[in-house]
DNA sequence: GAGATACTTCGATTAGCGTCGAAGTATGAA
DNA sequence: TTCATACTTCGACGCTAATCGAAGTATCTC
């Protein structure tokens, strides 16, 4: 029975945390429902089978998220029960804000405009995503190399795909990785639009000036997306 | 925790016999979930703190229906998401043909034609329906006296009261109860528009063939809620 | 009035499941 | 390769809650 599942306080405050949209790691959903890692592994497990919520591999992470948004609007509505009689729930917002912005991931660039930059290359059909693959369309290609002097011819690589979409930690959604985002990231460097703070810890990344300007020239929206934190 | 209590697989039997938004009795839900009364009673007043269902005290009986249509919404939605996982629940049909269309209740007409005329003398505002409480208007009074020769004022009783609504035990919808009912039960026997079956145990009412045919003129609304069984 | 029916409350039993520590597997970092 | 991190599996513990029999209360029937 699918009611079960979320009858349970702790699975219950796991949908919550994914209620968002966003994907969360399994870890973070453990802090979330106040359990420990192993008690969160067969929670997880359960939600999974009972198909309410689907892992995504990232490494040694695994992301969750709800299969879709009929999920959501059950748990909404069950919400909305819960409210006539009184109860009631929060959420926690998020953290470290500094990093949201831009930064490296590996080697390509994560955080707000990272997401925005994948965002808008899908939305002028420089790149075409199926399902997990993605690939430059022919005029993609004409893109990277006229706006950002990139050889599509170099992006091959015999172990690593061109493009592979990466989940932001930040921001839970996808933004560019593979050969191409690594390509872009280092085109952001060269042509002194971005550079990578200098302490070496940091992941930071700094847009200059100019680089955030061309950057909003290529990839903007209204420019909302950009400064909303 | 709303959907904790309809984890339940007991009372998610129950919740999904009442989806119907028909009343049932408490001992008829605890049939229902295969359970014994002990049981169900525990779980029916779980269920009404959690405000999922409300009570009607009838007599003996308690009859119990969902709190309103947003619940059986969501129990629906629970439903849908079950049903990508493979699961299942079946519904089993009424019972007893043969009383469901006219019958004594106590001391005045219930059934089919009971929740009929009583839906009829609503529609045609020959009553006033205020929550529990329902009162003749005046031109229901009128209406009494010249269509079914009753003196409105020998309907006043010191303890009962003249219209009432009574649960229908298988329509489970209201039909019209008190001295009023009871009087007009009275006429129709009087006028020989209907007479109790002989059989001393039996409480099917039969109608002559020129009385149904009066009771349509009074009540009928196309004829299909009568002869749909 | 006595008896029957419908339902509730109480108390005790039991089973299911959430919980965590410890150990095992996979992936990334150095 | 070696170490660290993220997650899973296993095994054992403990607690909640579902369950029912027996007794109690209310209501209808005769």
């Amino acid at each position: 029975m699918v009611a079960a599942l979320v009858g349970d306080p702790a699975r219950a405050n796991m949908l919550t945390a994914l209620m968002t949209g966003r994907a969360l790691t399994a870890s973070e959903l453990a802090q979330e429902a106040g359990i420990t890692a192993p008690t969160a592994s067969s929670h997880l497990s359960k939600l999974e089978a009972g198909g309410l919520i689907e892992p995504e591999k990232q490494g040694r992470h695994r992301y969750y998220r709800l299969t879709g948004p009929d999920v959501a609007g059950v748990l909404e509505g069950l919400a909305g029960l819960a409210a006539r009689a009184g109860h009631l729930r929060v959420r926690t917002g998020p953290k470290e804000p500094a990093l949201r912005h831009a930064r490296i991931c590996y080697d390509h660039l994560a955080g707000d405009l990272g997401v925005q930059m994948l965002d808008s290359m899908r939305a002028q059909k420089l790149i075409r995503q199926t399902k997990q693959t993605i690939e430059l369309t022919t005029q993609g290609s004409r893109f990277v190399a006229e706006e950002l002097r990139i050889d599509p011819a170099t992006l091959a690589h015999p172990r690593r795909p061109v493009c592979k979409a990466c989940l932001d930690w930040s921001e839970r959604r996808h933004h560019l990785a593979g050969t191409l985002g690594a390509a872009i990231m280092t085109s952001f460097t060269t042509m002194k639009w971005a550079a990578r703070d200098p302490s070496p810890s940091s992941r930071v990344v700094h847009f200059t000036r100019s680089g955030e300007r061309r950057f909003e020239a290529l990839f903007g929206t209204t420019g909302d997306a950009i400064r909303k934190t």
